[in-house]
DNA sequence: CCTATACTAAACCTCGAAGTTAATTAACCG
DNA sequence: CGGTTAATTAACTTCGAGGTTTAGTATAGG
């Protein structure tokens, strides 16, 4: 709902690493270093990645001995679906652009 | 498919000024003087938010007189709606992460 | 032709994102 | 304690995003 937040969530999945990290973590928990792993990046900088997905609400961070376990956090991607979805009408059908304000204005939904 | 058309899509969406661009033209056409009327931003800040949309295919540009009218070109989004539609059993549902492993393993769906 | 209108291009500024290396904290382990 | 592993912090660099103002390009129209 809250606007910032949206940007918050879109700026961090228009990194592909960080895309790449949370398809990772579809498949449960993860070190840093595990996650640190498959990419040609020091560590800080994934550690990095992590923060700003964090800061999105996208994972949280758990703590075992000295692992800070990352976890999914899919939520605000609701919000995501929920944004885009306003706009399915716009891709989907064939109406043209008229069709379209005509359906905006009569608040139809021809599917 | 191509992963940094994603980047662009995501990155272009990250900013409130153009996704207000884009509600707007959600209601038909326009002309860049009558987005930017809302703005408190010169002309040439939304020529170049025009500009990122245009880029990442949310928009496309046709020609009348002085005018180069913007319509919504939805097609992307159906690319974001693809990607987040894979993280969707990751927000539904109420299981845990154990619940989640053995569910990813099995290829199973609880709803 | 001249001028107003609509927009883009150019040049510039500032700030933060994304990366580096090196140093620091924290926890386990022999 | 001392050393190793895991991760963050700090300091620094580079680059591009987002904004500005000023100048340029088209096109309409008196």
């Amino acid at each position: 709902m809250v606007d910032d937040q949206l940007d918050l969530v879109f700026a961090a999945l228009a990194d592909p690493t960080r895309r790449a990290i949370l398809a990772r973590l579809t498949g449960g928990e993860a070190t840093v270093t595990e996650l640190a792993a498959p990419f040609a990046m020091s560590m800080p900088a994934v550690s990095k990645h992590l923060k700003v997905l964090e800061r999105a609400g996208l994972i949280s961070r758990g703590r075992n001995a000295q692992q800070r376990p990352c976890r999914l956090e899919a939520a605000p991607l609701a919000d995501v679906a929920e944004w885009v979805q306003t706009y399915r009408r716009f891709w989907e059908g064939s109406f043209d652009r008229l069709d379209e304000h005509l359906q905006e204005l009569q608040g139809g939904d021809p599917a």
